[in-house]
DNA sequence: TGACATATAAATGTATACAATTACACTATG
DNA sequence: CATAGTGTAATTGTATACATTTATATGTCA
């Protein structure tokens, strides 16, 4: 009945620790672009407006600078990092790369049967959304499923190593494999990207080595298609996808 | 003729700030294997053994997270973090990769004719220890060589994104291009890297994308080998590389 | 007026006190 | 005797005061 354990913070956080608080707020704040971009953060106005002390503060914004989202001043302190149109593209190739050796050395080293089956469950249920109509598609779950599809293919691995390495390689939300789903203009896509989830599990099967790392690269460039498209073809998109608030071009 | 202003550590470092001195120090301290691989870190003990106190202890910690050798204990805090044989094998290969990526991009992309020249300078350089009888070489030299040759390249890039994540999976250090040039024992390989490093910029500026990354993965591969051979060989040779201490196969 | 010097303010870096959690030993109890 | 409970010590997490550095503004002199 009483007030738990761990502190409340002004917007009610369920969390426990104040640096973890920390954290999640300010990514958000990053990432929606509510702290403008390239500009520099205070530590005394960021603790003042979360309602926490300085020292979470600067945990966390020591974890933001491990993401990729922030970069330290060279006289002290943190900047919001801007990226170029060709950064995004980087950390998409750079997401294909590592996405792809994963695959790759799954082919070659072969995957448990637990795992292969997890994954082609996953691949099955995509299926099914694939061929329902383009109007009707449950877009929360396609993400979702996706999103476990990425997940699972990450740990296929068998390297703790790479697996570490596309998580990290995913944590800028603009080179995540949702990053584009979000809007209805890119459902038409979701078939051929089906296609590749498909040939991507089977090549790891049949130990297709070269195979598995080439259709890995190809399907994460689908992202930057997507991105050439929001940039080229209409701007308005932009603010709905996570992060590209940050994306200067 | 007075002290300078920044605090002098027990070991009288240079260094101006206190999380930088202990950054080095706490490195340091891991790699040699001073502080047991798989042990949990006490603020309060380094604090005292560094002789300053825990705030600059506790963000050093987190960046020697980053740099992948600690990892954060569930109950919170930190551990040393082991390595498997298979892990220090991908994390050479993760570097092949990514060092692969950024010759390949720079093949695609093209390099500006400076840092062509630039490059090209070092493998003379190289070449010419290369023709040396083996007993003459100077090791140091090399070693610095080798690693300039390796930094231009993942500059030639022309990628921020990849060139940061090169630097990255080349912190630890026997994933460096750098880790078993320490013995004689390696010296014979050194004309196979030398014709190695030759190709490789010969495939960048020919533009030959695939051929830069293939011969780029192969060679991190040097490093594969020359792992096994310590291990399975000569272990006595394991306390000569460095951060070898932390492997436990 | 321009450039430099200096004072002042504001920000980061550091130390330390305090709070909350976690580990651990000891006891009581079935 | 095993096990759960409880109290205590040790450790991490947080807040805050203080030190140092960096940025900004102001004034003086050529």
């Amino acid at each position: 009945m009483s007030i738990q354990k761990p502190a409340q913070t002004a917007s009610g956080e369920t969390g426990k620790k104040q640096h973890q608080i920390a954290l999640m707020q300010l990514r958000e704040m990053v990432l929606d672009g509510s702290l403008p971009s390239g500009g520099r953060l205070f530590e005394v106005s960021l603790a003042k407006r979360l309602g926490i002390s300085r020292t979470p503060i600067r945990e966390a914004l020591s974890r933001l600078e491990g993401e990729g989202l922030l970069e330290r001043a060279s006289s002290g302190g943190y900047l919001v990092r801007t990226f170029t149109f060709e950064d995004v593209h980087d950390a998409i190739e750079l997401r294909g790369v590592l996405e792809g050796t994963g695959a790759r050395l799954a082919a070659e080293r072969g995957v448990e049967p637990a795992g292969l089956r997890q994954i082609k469950m996953v691949v099955e249920a995509l299926d099914r959304i694939a061929r329902t109509d383009i109007e009707l598609i449950d877009i929360p779950q396609y993400q979702e499923l996706n999103f476990d599809f990425h997940r699972i293919l990450s740990g296929l691995s068998g390297s703790v190593t790479i697996r570490r390495e596309i998580e990290r390689a995913k944590l800028l939300p603009f080179a995540s494999p949702n990053a584009f789903l979000g809007d209805q203009m890119f459902l038409q896509s979701i078939a051929a990207a089906q296609a590749q989830h498909r040939a991507i599990v089977e090549a790891i099967e049949l130990r297709e080595g070269a195979r598995a790392e080439a259709l890995t690269r190809e399907h994460a460039r689908m992202a930057r298609r997507n991105l050439d498209y929001v940039m080229y073809q209409d701007r308005s998109l932009m603010q709905k996808i996570p992060g590209l608030a940050l994306v200067s071009g």
